[in-house]
DNA sequence: CCGAAAAGGTCATGCG
DNA sequence: CGCATGACCTTTTCGG
């Protein structure tokens, strides 16, 4: 306490804005922040904030929103039963969390629980209890959870805060975080950063929207109940590892009691499955207690899931599936969903039997039986959880003619189905998909994997072994760090291409997809301020942590070397950030560099392949020549009836062109998916190799095989099966680079936060699967697997991926690509109040979204190659072509 | 209708 | 002194 103390004063110092900041300035005003107009990053922190306020200010229209997401999708599904929209609402949540992008590391306080603090005062915990006597614990903090509230199992502390964040919504001093945004929230320091605190309460689903009153059904009791068992274990867990291994933090994933982090223990579906179901949870916490409640209950899982927010992950899936069969896409043909069940189906058990025959056959049929897995668990009463594994059928139709929309919709359920049909219980497909949207690309990477390696046979046995061989690659290079969170997209693209690169080690998660408690991503920086947290500090005034000098320096020294940042006191890393923002985002050059008849920013240029520069300059031309005054005056017109206050700022840039808004959405594609170009390279490489060699189909054989193979020499999977497994590999780590994607696209990160969440949740599959779509090689008629970097042939992989396999006839560029792409995230947005701005981009994206794919279902390009040379000139022109078509219904979303 | 559960209110407390 | 906090209390809602 006394070094705290001490240090304080130093580290107030450092801080631009003083304890002041913390009152209340000015309640009522915005623009009363001076340094906040100053300065570009506050600026974005502006955004955030406003949008958070916004977001409370809707949470109570959100429902009706949704609602009307759901009327007006061309595709929409029956009316969701009442249960559902709550579900809906978990998902929105958990997606929440995707664009909080947090920090993962609440998680230490376990370890720190088991240190009696000296509490002092009134305002002061309880006395923190031993692990082994924790009850249900607080997700926010880990302190001792006094219920539900506000949706999430949370202590009175929390409680309170939230409910005067809540009230004191239009409150500028929230706003700041004076480190990076991913301060630390257990309870020793969770008064020290309102800003975190709040993002985390929002990340874990808080909401008045979420707030339920009354009692709760006696089964979800007994999952709170279990989930305070579960705690227990937890406890008991991370004493003993805490005993195994006292010292080092990152390398062992659990070392804290409070917080199992085993990655494994995501894997540990089988009850999970209740998650889904737990519609009157609305919750995430409920969601998760219901999950670990059927998954003790069962007794079935080797590992019992202890991690209640990695339940809630789960439950983020169902509703994302969810959320898919309402808000389907705009194109109207059904995919081809005959047999969009993978190879690896065949190795299900028998309850999958109605597996790839049936399927094909059940083409259009409506039956609810038919639809798919996820669609079925959702639609089950809440509190059946712990039953549900047990004799379902499997998912038997991956595609849902009613409920979704063909094209993406259908694709996204393809996999959903396809895990469902992996898997032996469904829990495990919302834990695999459940993850993608909450845990941390390492663990992602571990839960999912053996998702797909679990053959029926194997059974238990077989998913233990995976999982044992997935936890230890997990330990390897679970991340030690953790970068900036919240919403600036910017900084996590950047440093998103040192994720790609593989560099695992170190460098972290920009999108840490929620918080889990139990998930740890060991933060070494934070460890370094843990280490001067060792006290409680319950005053309101210590919110901000003082990180000593040198370890300061130590942090910033640290994250400086990767993000290429020289270490910096923290205000001069705060302009350094908003510097490196600038350089690595369209979104945040300046105007002048784009003019709107040129080409894409430079960077972005730099990165053209030859091949695709030349494309682009046709877009450019065919876009601009014929009729750029015809988008002009669509967007002339927009912006000009358009003065709605919140979208005032994006206005000006309504008066951009079409071209310059391709060119800002290819620059948002490039920068984010930054390792197509590089795998791109090691796949020509390699294919260039074999040729040479002329041992194309041997080198390809013996390469599968290897990669079949596990290191004891048995095989484990079949060709098709490793396909999904590179195919599921990359798909983790792509979505959570969709959410930094749509936060580049023009206009959207102002969209209100509810709204981003909804477009992130409705388009990130597909855009993932656009993205993964060039490494096929028509000419050998292979893919390279982005998993495992191996080459398989195609017919492998299109055993369960038949509508891939026809997008990928078109061999699309990046820049093609980032059009779909584009367009999948923002195709559904007719409910908002948009700007003309939006207005723009949606009419663009749209149309070139449903071309796009139309071209590609039906084939009519796939296979001809010579006719798809210039598609990014066709898309162009045709984007055109329709943005003038689309002109009436852009003035007509003025009106609205 | 009872009582559980959660929202919301109150206020003592500590801090700067 | 003003503020944030959190423990405790009251009110509201809803399951059984």
């Amino acid at each position: 306490m006394e070094m705290e103390e001490s240090r304080s004063p130093t580290g107030e110092a450092q801080v631009p804005v003083p304890h002041t900041v913390w009152r209340k300035v000015d309640p009522g005003g915005g623009d009363m922040e001076e340094d906040q107009v100053a300065e570009e990053e506050d600026e974005e922190e502006h955004q955030q904030s406003k949008m958070l306020q916004q977001k409370m200010h809707l949470q109570t229209k959100q429902r009706d929103n949704l609602q009307q997401h759901l009327h007006e999708d061309l595709h929409h599904e029956q009316q969701q039963e009442e249960e559902e929209e709550d579900e809906e609402e978990v998902h929105h949540q958990q997606v929440t969390t995707m664009l909080h992008r947090q920090s993962a590391a609440d998680s230490v306080s376990g370890a720190q629980l088991a240190t009696p603090g000296s509490k002092r005062g009134t305002p002061s915990p309880q006395i923190p209890k031993s692990p082994l006597q924790s009850s249900l614990k607080c997700l926010v903090c880990g302190d001792k959870s006094s219920g539900v509230h506000y949706g999430v199992l949370a202590c009175e502390g929390c409680k309170g805060f939230f409910r005067r964040a809540l009230q004191n919504v239009g409150d500028p001093a929230r706003k700041k975080c004076f480190y990076n945004k991913n301060c630390e929230i257990n309870m020793q320091t969770r008064n020290r950063c309102q800003y975190c605190r709040l993002q985390k309460c929002l990340g874990l689903g808080m909401s008045r929207s979420a707030a339920k009153l009354g009692r709760r059904s006696r089964k979800m009791r007994e999952m709170i109940r279990n989930i305070e068992d579960t705690q227990t274990e937890q406890a008991l867990h991370g004493l003993l590892s805490l005993k195994a291994d006292s010292g080092s933090r990152s390398g062992s994933p659990s070392t804290s009691p409070g917080v199992v982090s085993t990655p494994g223990m995501s894997l540990a579906g089988v009850g999970v499955s209740t998650v889904s179901t737990s519609s009157s949870a609305t919750s995430l916490g409920i969601g998760a207690t219901m999950g670990v409640a059927s998954s003790s209950s069962s007794g079935t899982n080797a590992l019992t899931i202890s991690d209640p927010a990695t339940q809630t992950s789960m439950a983020a899936l169902s509703m994302l599936l969810k959320q898919r069969s309402t808000m389907g896409p705009l194109i109207g043909q059904p995919m081809v969903a005959d047999h969009c069940i993978p190879s690896m189906h065949r190795h299900t058990p028998s309850a999958h039997t109605n597996g790839r025959s049936d399927v094909s056959a059940a083409g259009d049929s409506g039956s609810e039986d038919e639809k798919p897995l996820m669609l079925k668990v959702e639609r089950r009463g809440s509190g059946e959880g712990s039953h549900i594994h047990q004799g379902l059928p499997p998912s038997s139709s991956p595609h849902s003619p009613h409920s979704l929309s063909p094209s993406s919709s259908a694709a996204s359920m393809t996999l959903m189905s396809m895990v469902a049909a992996t898997t032996a219980s469904r829990s495990h497909e919302e834990s695999v998909v459940g993850s993608m949207l909450r845990s941390p690309p390492q663990l992602q990477y571990t839960v999912a994997t053996p998702q797909f390696l679990v053959k029926s046979e194997g059974g238990q046995h077989a998913s233990q072994f995976l999982l044992k061989r997935e936890i230890n690659q997990a330990d390897s290079i679970i991340s030690t760090s953790v970068l900036p969170t919240t919403l600036a997209a910017a900084a996590a693209a950047s440093s998103s291409k040192h994720q790609h690169l593989g560099s695992g080690g170190h460098l972290a998660l920009p999108l840490n997809l929620g918080h889990q408690p139990s998930v740890i991503v060991q933060n070494a920086s934070l460890d370094l301020r843990k280490k001067s947290d060792e006290q409680i500090s319950r005053s309101p005034i210590k919110k901000r942590p003082y990180i000593p000098m040198s370890m300061g320096e130590n942090e910033i020294d640290e994250r400086g070397e990767e993000l290429g940042l020289k270490p910096l006191p923290e205000v001069k890393q705060a302009k350094h950030r908003k510097g490196r923002d600038h350089g690595s985002h369209a979104h945040h050059l300046p105007q002048e560099m784009y003019h709107p008849l040129s080409m894409a920013p430079t960077s972005s240029i730099v990165q053209q392949s030859a091949d695709s520069f030349s494309s682009r300059h046709n877009i450019i031309k065919e876009v601009v020549s014929p009729s750029s005054s015809q988008s002009l005056m669509v967007v002339t017109k927009s912006s000009a009836s358009s003065s709605t206050t919140p979208y005032k700022k994006h206005e000006e840039e309504a008066k951009l062109t079409v071209p310059y808004m391709i060119s800002r959405l290819h620059e948002s594609y490039d920068t984010t998916f930054t390792f197509l170009k590089m795998r791109l390279l090691e796949m020509k490489q390699r294919l260039r190799d074999y040729q040479q060699q002329n041992t194309m189909e041997r080198m390809i054989g013996r390469i599968i095989s290897e990669h079949l193979k596990t290191p004891d020499g048995k095989e484990t999977m079949t060709s098709g099966e490793m396909c999904w497994q590179g195919f599921q590999m990359r798909l983790n780590k792509t979505i959570q680079d969709v959410v930094i994607f749509a936060k580049k696209l023009p206009g959207f990160p102002a969209l209100d936060q509810d709204d981003q969440i909804s477009l992130i949740k409705g388009g990130c599959f597909e855009v993932a699967c656009v993205v993964c779509a060039p490494f096929i090689d028509a000419e050998t008629n292979t893919i390279f697997l982005l998993g495992n970097g191996a080459i398989v042939p195609r017919e492998d992989m299109k055993v369960g991926f038949p509508w891939a396999s026809i997008l990928w006839s078109c061999f699309l560029t990046s820049q093609s690509a980032s059009m779909p792409s584009s367009c999948m995230i923002l195709k559904k947005h007719s409910s908002l109040p948009l700007s003309s701005y939006h207005q723009i981009v949606l009419a663009c994206v749209t149309v070139t979204r449903v071309t796009v794919l139309d071209i590609c279902l039906h084939e009519k390009i796939a296979d001809q190659k010579n006719k798809i040379i210039n598609k990014n000139a066709l898309l162009s022109s045709l984007l055109l072509v329709q943005c003038h078509k689309k002109q009436k219904q852009i003035v007509h979303f003025e009106q609205r």
